[in-house]
DNA sequence: AGGTGTAGTTAGCGA
DNA sequence: TCGCTAAGTACACCT
């Protein structure tokens, strides 16, 4: 039987059925099931990247149920061997599994994960770009990271050597969204007189053509950021060529 | 040694170090790895959802190599028994795994898998709206779905009863970006004389607060559909009150 | 708990 | 291939 403090791996030929927001339907094959302590499942096989074909995520629970009680009644394949009904705890989504042949069943003790920590992402741009503020144009000075605004922060604020505020919207890979982002905050910025005008600067390290030309046209300026470039700047003597 | 026509299944204690778009660190504990016949890698354990803690998608190359080969030179776990470099083909990145402790490791062929086959999802929602058109307003009539403009396709375009186009956004759920999407495409619709002025709908099972808002105040109308009540009205009789 | 924004997003479709 | 959009998105953060 199954184990909920445990990881179990079952190698089999299976299908599977799964019903909530949509309907999705696994023909029988040999496939590679994953049930977490949470009672969590997965369905692997060799196709797709990291996501599973198919699956049922926590918190839900699984009862295994006797082969003749399933609800097809459309029956073509062969009679399974074991059936699990997978169901959500907090929806009516289900997942049913019907197992025909079993290659493998193991179950392992995975104990406690301390996790992943990540470091370097979207936030670093905006650390590099806030210490070296002048590769938005020379004489510019930071005002804040994360400048807060009724409608969620602006990644930086800044001020120009004019003395024009600048609100920049950073992002890894730039598209339409972030261009969209930018202009809520600049439309919202531009009411305020006591910071109106405010330029609007798209940095980011690439930037789709169609959000370069929305950008554009919305009267902000580009600014391609390479990162290698800002981490190697870091000690804070910005080349001023 | 690891065979590239099969899944591998590894029971291990292991850490994991993910370089490329961020680095990610993953200290030493016991997880499930599956290597696929493709070499892409997962690791998991019991956090998180379906995800992975850690992977490597595929097309990428495994390499095993000698354990005292490793770059780490800030070593605090003991020796590891194997080390994997994963390095993605075509970039890169790279997830190096270091195993200290096996419980078990198996390999089976899966074969090739059929495939999963989805039913009802956003496209459903589509179908039946443009089917039950008048659902905007009696005496509406259907112009096209997916009606191209050069910045995508508007999800449905519609007459109404005084001759005027209707452009109708559809989600699942409708939240802010929706909205923005649907004003793109009216604004640049209503550039075209020939089909202003274009009424916008937001047309969706859910719609957040905050988006209702935003539309009424761009001046769209909200509609909400009830997935079942279009499933049942599919023979195109539309209920008329 | 719900909304918003990011993701090593992935997946699918069309130009 | 590039670009856009949806996803049973997951996940973190904030109100």
């Amino acid at each position: 039987m199954l184990q909920w403090d445990a990881v179990h791996i079952i190698v089999a030929d299976c299908s599977a059925q799964y019903s909530g927001r949509l309907q999705a339907s696994l023909p029988s094959a040999r496939r590679v099931l994953l049930i977490k302590a949470d009672q969590s499942v997965l369905i692997f096989s060799e196709l797709g990247s990291y996501k599973p074909l198919n699956w049922m995520a926590a918190p839900c629970t699984i009862k295994e149920i006797a082969p003749d009680e399933t609800d097809r009644t459309d029956r073509t394949d062969p009679a399974p061997v074991r059936v699990l009904r997978v169901a959500a705890d907090k929806s009516d989504d289900i997942l049913e599994i019907e197992i025909y042949r079993i290659f493998s069943d193991e179950t392992f003790d995975l104990g406690i994960d301390p996790g992943l920590s990540k470091d370097g992402v979207e936030d670093h741009l905006q650390h590099y770009l806030a210490k070296q503020i002048e590769r938005i144009g020379s004489g510019a000075r930071l005002v804040s990271r994360e400048y807060p605004t009724p409608i969620g922060p602006v990644d930086i604020m800044a001020v120009d050597a004019e003395g024009n505020h600048v609100a920049i919207e950073i992002k890894r890979h730039g598209g339409i969204d972030g261009v969209e982002q930018l202009t809520r905050y600049c439309k919202l910025l531009n009411r305020d007189p006591l910071i109106s005008p405010v330029r609007g600067i798209f940095a980011a390290q690439t930037i789709t053509a169609q959000a370069r030309t929305l950008a554009q046209d919305r009267g902000f300026e580009c600014l391609i950021l390479d990162y290698e470039d800002m981490k190697g700047t870091d000690d804070g003597s910005l080349r001023l060529f």
